[in-house]
RNA sequence: AGGAGCGUAGCUCAAAGGCAGAGCACUGGGUUGUGGUCCCAGUUGUUGCGGGUUCGAUUCCCGUCGCUCCUCCCA
């Protein structure tokens, strides 16, 4: 084979179609009833735009982007994730002057470098919601409940909720140098990696998932225990709320996610149905990332979910109804002068609603009724010159093999009250 | 970036140095114009690509491309 899609990109096909659009329709009509309104934006953006907004220091931003240069010399990259475009959208808009809350949905391609694997893959798609101008932890335990609420209204129930609080800036300052001054004595126990971010990231070593390094930051600090009143205050009444809606979580206290902009809550959602990728749902409060794209001080939380593993889950599960083609009437048809009166009722036929199929491959009518039972058809219609010469056409029901035979004036009507009667 | 596994018919897979096969699918026939079950027959290949060893390579060796899974990190 000589071409085939570059390494990561994959082709959705008609037969994972019924999984997404089962996906995409739960997004959709479950969004408005949380009142939150669909954004599009572009799927490219200038770099920095993500440099700034992810962090610089972030594996997103450090090794996973899909960069580079456009012909007036720009930098460009394909969107990581949303979450910066959409508060570079809102800013751009000025929504905050045009509303108090900006509560909006997205569903789209993102695309990280990366080897692709299972339930990851460089071009991938992600749903998700951002609300804009709130600080309230009700909001906080909405979109928690938003996310999961989606899975189980797919059919999944079995997944799981972890929960942390990462506080305001000054709380990982005091509790990031606490942090350092613990490991630092410990350095040796580290791995290579580990050592690095000891200087560039060191929140990101509590979740190393080599062994060596979970053993040293057991017992080191934990980030709750650093939380300033407000942030604990906020923290609890979130999960207050979460236990009033009858969500269970487990606090994770390592859990810090990899993206810079986070404050306060961080949650995640994960099945262990998957293979080693298994996060669905991640997401959190950033409640500084407006300010550092040049806003006023503007509270945020957000989420964003992955399809892909969503599509693997359902596959799995079985949870969607496959439906083949869903045709209604097959129109097997003799010879060139029936097949040209044959294209005109088919036309008159989807005109009318009804989804027809008439031969394309010069089959037998052995061939043409083997053809309609394999897509399901309810009805063959059979025109030959038989019936052609008598203005009638026969009509096969499919699943009893009963025939009869109507005028070809009759003929729209008998199939619509059939197919209603049937329905 | 690193590690492991796999590339044979449209699909799922056999052949382990000696004629490249089976099932499914497809086509035709049994049925001069009638599907699903059944029976009979037929079509289908650069064995990913390139080189090497050998009388002979799908098989062994080297390289290369691709896919898959894993480590890291995440959706």
């Amino acid at each position: 084979m000589k071409y085939y899609a570059p390494k990561g990109l994959y082709d959705i096909k008609p037969e994972d179609m019924p999984y997404w659009h089962a996906v995409e329709r739960e997004v959709r009509s479950t969004m408005p009833l949380y009142g939150y309104e669909e954004i599009r934006t572009p799927i490219m953006e200038k770099t920095e735009v993500f440099a700034r907004g992810v962090g610089e220091e972030t594996d997103v931003v450090s090794k996973e982007m899909y960069t580079f240069e456009d012909k007036g010399g720009r930098s460009m990259t394909l969107r990581p994730e949303n979450t910066a475009s959409v508060v570079r959208a809102y800013l751009e808009h000025k929504f905050y002057g045009k509303e108090e809350l900006s509560k909006w949905y997205y569903l789209g391609p993102m695309f990280r470098y990366e080897s692709p694997q299972k339930g990851r893959s460089r071009q991938f798609h992600q749903y998700g919601a951002e609300a804009i101008g709130s600080s309230d932890p009700s909001l906080d335990a909405e979109m928690i409940s938003l996310s999961t609420d989606l899975l189980r209204s797919l059919g999944l129930e079995e997944v799981g909720l972890t929960l942390n609080s990462i506080g305001c800036p000054e709380d990982r300052n005091n509790y990031v140098n606490q942090l350092v001054e613990y490991l630092e004595p410990e350095k040796d126990r580290l791995c290579n990696d580990c050592r690095a971010r000891l200087d560039t990231n060191p929140l990101r070593i509590l979740d190393c998932k080599e062994e060596s390094c979970q053993k040293v930051v057991e017992n080191g600090p934990e980030i709750t225990d650093y939380l300033c009143s407000e942030c604990q205050d906020h923290f609890d009444t979130v999960k207050g709320y979460l236990n009033q809606l009858g969500l269970d979580y487990q606090l994770d206290p390592k859990l810090v996610r990899g993206l810079d902009y986070y404050t306060k809550t961080v949650f995640e959602v994960f099945s262990s149905d998957l293979g080693a990728q298994d996060a669905l749902v991640g997401g959190g409060r950033y409640d500084g990332l407006v300010e550092l794209f040049g806003g006023d001080p503007t509270p945020a939380v957000g989420f964003a979910g992955g399809i892909e593993r969503l599509v693997l889950l359902l596959e799995e599960l079985e949870r969607v109804e496959m439906k083949k083609n869903g045709l209604d009437i097959y129109l097997a048809t003799l010879d060139e002068e029936t097949k040209q009166t044959g294209m005109e009722l088919v036309q008159e036929l989807r005109n009318g609603g009804i989804r027809a199929e008439i031969d394309y491959l010069d089959k037998s009518l052995q061939g043409q009724l083997g053809y309609a039972d394999r897509y399901g058809a309810e009805i063959t219609a059979i025109l030959g010159p038989r019936e052609l010469t008598e203005g009638e056409i026969t009509l096969r029901d499919m699943e009893t093999g009963d025939q009869t035979t109507v005028s070809l004036d009759e003929f729209r009507s008998e199939i619509t009250n059939r197919l209603d009667s049937e329905s």
